[in-house]
RNA sequence: GCUGGGUUCGCCUAGUGGUAGGGCGGCAGCCUGCUAAGCUGUUUGGCUAGAAAUGGCCUUCGCGAGUUCGAUUCUCGCACCCAGCGCCA
């Protein structure tokens, strides 16, 4: 659960870290808010209890036999009266209240560098060996091969669509195949979650500016159509953006005792993103689409546990990567750069030679107990229950990760070249000729 | 979509217009002494007093509204879950 409390105990943090991202978050609303609502229900809390005596008062007497006198009813009616003139002024503002909870950003950690992008982004890692090479891009390598067709899904779906076919289809299940397997030996449970989730267990996983440029709306009920401001109509679906959405939501309301913990997850699904901030980015081929399939790692754990596994998820990647033999460095972000909902965040880019760059192809981040507190997960330790820590990291984005691979392992005869550890996966060791 | 049943502490379950009880599990302690058991306490969230130990109070039976001095209980609305029927890959 949200409440004032944690920011007061925390105002410190709170304070330094939302003038570290430079964010316009109206904190100081929150506290005068939040001290009108304390003194308020404090009075509440006296009222009640003067009630609560009274009651009781009533109660002996029934039982004894008798009836109360009229000054105690009266008494008791002056005091529903009063109760009732101070509730009647209070939902407002808890809803307000409630608003500013809910759209706090995350505190960052210590380490996350104060900054703006790009400039502001530390590279931390590099591996491999970068080589330019001077190739015609993904989408026209897989034109050539009759293995990618993004005209037709253009008429028939709209841009940033794709139909993919024959070999590169097998490639892509051979890559998700062959990262769960490695994940599974690791200790994670596969996952396949629902592509859809309510509203009100998103926004405890993501924040509700997502909704608005990032998320597909589905399912819109009549009543939810007429009310679309209203923040309580719940019955209406988002498809997910990504498996971490879901696999958060997976735990809400549940408490663990602290044996139980961690839970280490790969979700795998499809993700589906508006992209509206994007236009006129990445507009060929698949790098950028509304649709994608990925497999995301997801840990619940201990607070003190948190940095431990962070790095478990981040070598996991690597892993990855340097199984497929691809060139990559791994960059902090900056406050600037730092998601909302995080509170640090490490992106692994790996080398596109044609297109001569670094790119993203993943993201680990921690999320703190910014989730957590939104979806009630929490664990039992000694005489305390605590919020859990929750934390994601890209496994592989597979249409992103195939053009990655495409311009690392396309021959000069056009066809492609399957990696190594994929080869028993796709059972022959080329494509495309 | 229709009909019926349900939603009570981490889990299971009782209950009633008048302080929400029991079991299991967890935690703390005691006793004991050996591969386990027994006993006692504790187990929603928050406000408040205190240096602390420890108190006091409010809140909590899916959510919201109503009736009432008082609602977990009665009434209305909503959400979700389960079963059956219908439809269906």
């Amino acid at each position: 659960m949200l409440t004032a409390k944690y920011v007061r105990d925390n105002l410190d943090a709170i304070r330094k870290s939302l003038q570290k991202r430079g964010s316009k978050y109206p904190l100081n609303e929150l506290l005068q808010l939040d001290e009108k609502l304390g003194k308020v229900n404090r009075e509440l809390q006296e009222l009640r209890a003067e009630r609560n005596k009274g009651s009781q008062q009533i109660n002996m007497l029934k039982k004894t036999g008798k009836e109360p006198d009229k000054a105690l009813t009266d008494s008791m009616s002056g005091i529903k009266k009063k109760i009732e003139g101070i509730e009647k002024d209070t939902p407002v503002q808890e809803a307000r209240m409630q608003t500013l909870l809910w759209s706090m950003p995350n505190i960052l950690d210590e380490s996350v560098p104060v900054g703006e992008p790009p400039d502001g982004n530390k590279v931390i890692k590099k591996w491999g060996n970068p080589a330019p090479k001077n190739i015609p891009t993904h989408e026209e390598i897989l034109g050539k091969l009759n293995m990618l067709d993004v005209e037709r899904a253009g008429k028939t779906t709209g841009a940033r669509f794709y139909f993919m076919k024959g070999d590169l289809v097998l490639l892509e299940m051979s890559l998700l195949r062959y990262v769960m397997d490695l994940l599974t030996k690791r200790g994670y449970t596969p996952v396949l979650p629902p592509f859809m989730l309510k509203k009100k267990y998103y926004r405890g996983a993501a924040p509700l500016a997502t909704f608005e440029d990032a998320l597909y709306r589905v399912g819109e009920t009549e009543e939810a159509s007429k009310l679309k401001d209203v923040e309580h109509v719940e019955d209406e679906l988002f498809l997910i953006g990504t498996a971490e959405h879901a696999l958060a939501t997976m735990h809400a309301e549940e408490v663990f005792s602290a044996n139980d913990l961690p839970f280490k997850y790969a979700g795998i699904s499809p993700c589906f993103r508006r992209e509206a901030g994007a236009h006129g980015k990445d507009t060929k081929g698949i790098f950028r689409v509304h649709q994608f399939d990925k497999i995301e790692q997801f840990i619940y754990c201990k607070k003190e546990d948190e940095q431990k596994y962070f790095d478990e998820l981040l070598g996991n990647t690597e892993k990855i990567w340097q199984e497929l033999n691809v060139p990559y460095r791994l960059v902090m972000l900056c406050s600037g750069d730092t998601g909302h909902q995080m509170t640090k965040t490490v992106d692994i880019e790996c080398y596109m030679p044609g297109q001569k760059a670094y790119r993203e192809l993943g993201s680990c981040s921690s999320a703190g107990i910014w989730q957590s507190m939104r979806l009630d997960i929490r664990y039992d330790e000694k005489q305390e229950r605590k919020y859990v820590y929750t934390l994601n990291n890209t496994a592989v984005p597979a249409q992103r990760a195939l053009v990655c691979i495409v311009e690392n392992y396309t021959n000069p005869d056009g066809s492609i070249t399957v990696p190594d550890v994929l080869v028993p996966y796709m059972g022959k060791k080329v494509i495309g000729r």
